[in-house]
DNA sequence: TGTCATTGAATGACGCGTCATATAGATTGA
DNA sequence: TCAATCTATATGACGCGTCATTCAATGACA
C-alpha cells in the first residue's frame, strides 16, 4: 500500500537526486569550458594535492572516493596523459604506485580549485 | 586561499556524494537482482505509474526526472522491449507518444516498488 | 497557402564507468 | 623454499548516458 509515508520518501529521494545531478552538472560543465577537465578528474586530483607526503596513493584513492578502484586508474590514466599527475612505482611495495602533481597539475588544481569552491558554495547553499 | 569554510563545503559535498551513490548503488542492485530492471528504469516506472491519466507523456516525463530527453527515450525503448509500457500515438498531437503500463508492467511496478520504498527508508533514515 | 521557425521524439557516435579478468608482486606456512 | 593465496593495479568488453543531429509534425505569419 502506499502510505503518504512513502511518498514523502520518494519525494525526499527526488530531491536529492536533482540538487545532486544541478550541483555535479554545473561543476562538471563549468570544469571541462574552463580547464578542459571532468569533474571525477579534479575530484581525483583534489585529493592527491590533499594528501602529499602520505605514500602509495592509488590504494588510499579508492578509499576516498564511491569510484570503483578500475575508474580510478582510468581517471589517473587521463591525468597522466594530460600531464597533471605521476605515477611514482612505490619501493616498498612493487605492486603499489604513488601519485604526484606534476607542475601542471599544481598550477591547474590551485585555480579550479577556486571555481571548485565557488561552484558548491553557489549550489550547496 | 584555503578558508576552513571550503574545507566544509568539500566534506559536505563529499557527504552528499557518499550518500547518493550508496543508496542509488544499493537500490539499482536489489531491482537488478530481484526485477532485472535498473534503477532508472524503475524510476521511469514509477512516473509513468504515478500519472495515468494524463497524456502526452514522454515529454512530461523530461521534465520531473534529471535524465536527458534522449536518455528518457532509451529507457523507454529498453521498457517497451521489456514488456513493461507501450507507447500511444497520441492524437492532438502526432509527434507526442504517451506512455501506458502494460499488464506486466502493473505488476512488477506495484512489487518492485515496496522495494524501492523498503531501501529508501533504510539509506535516507 | 506557402515559407520559416519551433517542437517532440529518435538515432548514432562517442566517452566513461563497471564488471570480470589478468598480471605481477607479496605473504603465509609447511 | 615452494606452493597456495592474497593484494595492488591494469585492461577489455560492455552498457548506458550525452551531445549533436535528424525527422516529422506544428505553429505563425505574410
Amino acid at each position: 500500500m502506499a502510505t503518504t509515508h512513502d511518498r514523502q520518501l520518494v519525494e525526499q529521494w527526488r530531491s536529492i537526486q536533482n540538487s545532486y545531478f544541478r550541483t555535479a552538472g554545473a561543476i562538471d560543465r563549468a570544469l571541462e569550458a574552463k580547464f578542459d577537465i571532468g569533474l571525477n578528474e579534479f575530484e581525483i586530483l583534489d585529493l592527491v594535492a590533499e594528501s602529499e607526503e602520505s605514500a602509495c596513493r592509488m590504494k588510499a584513492l579508492g578509499e576516498r572516493t564511491p569510484m570503483t578502484q578500475s575508474a580510478v586508474s582510468k581517471v589517473v590514466d587521463r591525468l597522466e596523459k594530460a600531464g597533471l599527475v605521476s605515477r611514482q612505482t612505490c619501493v616498498d611495495d612493487r605492486r603499489s604506485l604513488f601519485l604526484e602533481l606534476t607542475e601542471a597539475g599544481r598550477a591547474l588544481h590551485s585555480t579550479a580549485a577556486v571555481e571548485h569552491r565557488a561552484l558548491l558554495k553557489e549550489n550547496l547553499g
